[in-house]
DNA sequence: TTCGAAGTACGAAGATTTTCGTTGACAATA
DNA sequence: TATTGTCAACGAAAATCTTCGTACTTCGAA
C-alpha cells in the first residue's frame, strides 16, 4: 500500500519537519542535537522517527555517508498549507474569515502584523484577479 | 488526576462538538443522527465518545430523561480560538501573517471574503487601540 | 588488531484514539 | 403480561503514536 505524500505529519513528525526546514538536509544526530534545545528526546527516538517518516514518504535520506542524511519530500510552504487547510476545513468549514479571527483573538498583535497582513491580502488580490 | 478544559478536542471529539454547537444541547440518538449525514458511525460509537467527552470534561450532561442530553463546557469560539492557536504556535511560530499566507494559498478567495478579512483586521485594531 | 564511539535496524511497551459488540435496564405496546 | 425497541454502561479489539532499549555494524585510534 503505497502512499502518496498526502497524509498529515502528527505532532512529533512535524517537530522533527521543521527541524529539517529550517537546517535543510540533516543527520539524526544533528536533526537531535537541534530539538534538545526545546525538548529532550533520546537519540534512538529521533532515529526512529526518521525512519518512520522515511516510509511514509515524508522524509528522504541519502546513505552514502554512514551517517543517513535525511531531508524533507515537500517543500515546508506545501505541508503548511496542508495543515491549515485540514484545520480551515475542519475547524471552520472553510471560512477563512472565520479563522481569521479565532487567531486574532486571544493574542496581542502589533501594528505591523496588521499592516502585513493588510499588504498580503492586497497581494494575494492582485495576484489572483 | 482532574483535567482543566484545556485539552485539545481529537479529531473525532471535534466532530461531535460541531454537531452540539450547531444544534445545541442534543441526544446521543440526535448527534448520531446529525453525523450520519457526513460519516457513518454506530451509534454506540458516538455514545462512548460522548462519555469520554464527559469524563474529560469536555462535554456535560443532562440525565433527568432516559435519553441523557449533552452540551459542550466550553462555548465553540474558545476551542476553536484554542484550536488555531495551537496550529499558530506548532506550524508557523506564532505567525499570524505566516498563517494568511498559507491559508489563502491553495484555494480560491472570493473579492467578498477578502473586503471580509480587511473589515476584520479594521475592526481589531480599532478595538485594540 | 583490538576497543570504544557513533550509527543503523529492530522490536516492543505503553499511551491514546477509534470503533463496536454485548449486556442489562426500562419503557411502550400488543 | 409478554414482546419489542431504545438506551446507557462496559469491555475490549484494532490502529496509531510515542518513546526507548538492545543488538549488530562500522570506522578510527591506540
Amino acid at each position: 500500500m503505497k502512499q502518496e505524500p498526502l497524509q498529515k505529519p502528527t505532532v512529533s513528525e512535524l517537530e522533527i519537519l521543521r527541524v529539517l526546514w529550517a537546517r535543510g538536509p540533516s543527520t539524526v544526530r544533528e536533526v537531535h542535537d537541534a530539538m534538545s534545545e526545546k525538548k529532550a528526546l533520546g537519540y534512538t527516538t529521533v532515529l526512529k522517527l526518521l525512519q518512520i517518516m522515511t516510509t511514509k514518504g515524508t522524509v528522504r535520506r541519502n546513505e552514502d555517508q554512514r551517517a543517513h542524511v535525511y531531508e524533507a519530500c515537500q517543500p515546508a510552504t506545501e505541508t503548511k498549507r496542508q495543515l491549515v487547510g485540514d484545520v480551515l476545513q475542519r475547524v471552520f468549514e472553510g471560512s477563512a474569515s472565520e479563522l481569521m479571527i479565532h487567531a486574532l483573538e486571544g493574542r496581542r498583535t502589533s501594528k505591523q502584523e496588521l499592516d502585513e497582513l493588510r499588504r498580503l491580502l492586497d497581494e494575494y488580490e492582485g495576484r489572483s484577479r
